[in-house]
DNA sequence: TTGAAAGCGCTAACAC
DNA sequence: GTGTTAGCGCTTTCAA
């Protein structure tokens, strides 16, 4: 590949001139430019980025570590951090934290030695002091869907218990009294959080969380199935369903569908997360939306204003909206059509 | 950040020690090393990518242009890899085309410029030629999903033909003989290819394609939807759908629902893909296995090889498979059931 | 086994 | 406006 001294040569200028027009940090005389441009254009000139990035001491590189890239949720995030990146001509190097500490560890360390000039950190098996060390190395960091205090300006999360709330509140909306909670087995915050949103509700229509219903296991698709599956089976008297996130909302109607409930009107679900699943599955899911995609490109933006220095305010906390559609039915129907079948 | 002339500075060593130890490249004295280890252990110290780039001329980066990184198809592609280049100590810079040849260009470009020592790229919208043009700056680059004759050793790519042949051979083998296509209004090799599977097997159970039931229109859950609530309303003789991928069959089963069929009995629907989306639907999709997630692990491989020299022989073509599941039933079910009702 | 030194391709002073 | 030059942090001969 063509270097700038080729290009300079060809052109019958020196290097600085080129590096000018390529970079545009100085006026150059039209005919010299024109000449360069020409050059560069047969040479297929394309600049190095390492020689750039070392002598220039920053890299236009957005490092990014999420868990899983094919995750739907993951894939949204990064899809958001790279279209906000790319407006700012930036590129973003993606590393996998793999849902194990050691690896988000080695992830993020990968990219802290590409000298990404800043970096976007979804990491939930890190301890916030080691997270802190590690970041600390990093001009420029963001942590997305987690708060440590510490950098709590540099933090971004959505209000999971926000959304575990308004969600309970939707269902007893709808006259629901026996609703039961389709949890995660696996003490995240995210799920700590949804889940005391949930008692906060049916504790403010004076139901004992206590005595509600609920079922754990894996935040899957599967797993929402057969916990759905059995809990139906033995509690017939539920009338709704509050599932930890969309994925196990889906499995939970598929296992109504086997158990030939008709819905909504037999059994009425409802989701957290708002990902594309809610639209494939019949009746599409009522749930509350997530704003990874919004939330992945205020991270970039927050980072960019850092990195200019930039005191600018922003929010750094995205609250819940609840999405409406077809797979909460109000109490009334469903008990009308039970005793009338 | 410490450079490696503060390790060979406060180790006692020359830096040449410090890289020696680092890249294991020569044998230092055990004493040396162990000191060397030890101080770049309190510095923290990372080596500086962009300068060993600069030095070495590789920079153990993989590039990859996907068109959209949210699209589970692709977020699979770049999850396999990931993987694989992790694997080989590399990592991985995405860059997206959302679709638009100039867009494609931009990415491929911007990863040229950033000197990846090898480019997956998957690429619809740029014309063989010009592709031909750009990869030839890039020292070693395999195209996925795309046969281009010139570089067919360095393609990789899905039987869309045999999948479209397949899958109806599946439907006709249950009995189904009204089966219509829903495809997608768009001339990609993928599409057309998949249609003449498709023409080929009703030809072959002599059944005149022409004449068949066909319906064209966006390749996603919604277009799936739509053209399928338009079909059976006015052609309720099909017992059959075949869709051109499973987001289409997934549109397509909600529609069907939504007319109160009963699934599969009433109508059968089969994808192409084999996407999550299958899983989460009810009936669970009866679809073909287009592997993805491997064929990005292989066109890192065999990236790997070609900047290795090897002329490791490998398939660069993936033969679709056959997934049973639920939305598929024989005619026979399907002829009772709508006798009876 | 070790160190000195010559670049890799570029940016950013600094002179003219 | 333009050219000269000193690095950026590393790898890799080449001697010792």
């Amino acid at each position: 590949m063509a270097t700038i001294k080729d290009v300079a040569e060809r052109a019958n200028v020196s290097i600085s001139t080129v590096s000018r027009v390529v970079n545009g940090t100085a006026t150059v005389a039209a005919a010299k430019r024109d000449k360069v441009l020409q050059v560069m254009a047969e040479l297929k000139y394309q600049p190095n980025s390492a020689a750039r990035a070392l002598a220039g001491n920053k890299t236009g590189m957005l490092g990014i570590v999420a868990n899983d890239l094919a995750d739907p949720f993951f894939a949204t995030l990064l899809k958001g951090v790279e279209t906000e990146a790319r407006q700012a001509g930036m590129q973003v190097l993606a590393a996998c934290g793999h849902h194990d500490a050691e690896q988000e560890e080695a992830a993020i360390r990968s990219l802290l030695s590409r000298r990404c000039d800043a970096l976007i950190v979804h990491s939930k098996d890190i301890p916030d002091q080691q997270l802190l060390d590690l970041l600390s190395e990093c001009p420029v960091a963001v942590v997305v869907n987690r708060e440590i205090p510490e950098i709590a300006d540099r933090c971004i999360w959505f209000d999971n218990l926000a959304a575990g709330y308004m969600a309970t509140k939707h269902l007893l909306a709808q006259g629901h009294q026996n609703i039961a909670w389709l949890g995660r087995n696996q003490n995240i915050t995210d799920n700590v959080d949804r889940y005391i949103g949930f008692c906060n509700a049916l504790g403010q229509a004076g139901i004992d969380h206590n005595k509600a219903y609920k079922a754990f296991g894996e935040a899957t698709v599967e797993g929402g199935y057969q916990l759905a599956y059995e809990l139906i089976r033995s509690k017939s008297e539920v009338t709704a369903i509050m599932a930890y996130n969309d994925a196990m909302a889906a499995g939970c109607l598929r296992a109504l569908h086997e158990l030939n409930y008709k819905l909504p009107d037999d059994c009425s679900v409802m989701g957290i997360d708002d990902v594309i699943l809610g639209l494939v599955v019949y009746p599409q899911l009522t749930t509350v939306n997530y704003p990874v995609e919004d939330i992945g490109r205020t991270a970039v933006k927050k980072a960019l204003a850092l990195l200019a220095d930039q005191q600018l305010e922003m929010t750094n906390h995205f609250s819940p909206k609840v999405v409406i559609r077809g797979s909460v039915a109000s109490l009334r129907k469903s008990v009308l059509r039970k005793s009338g079948s």
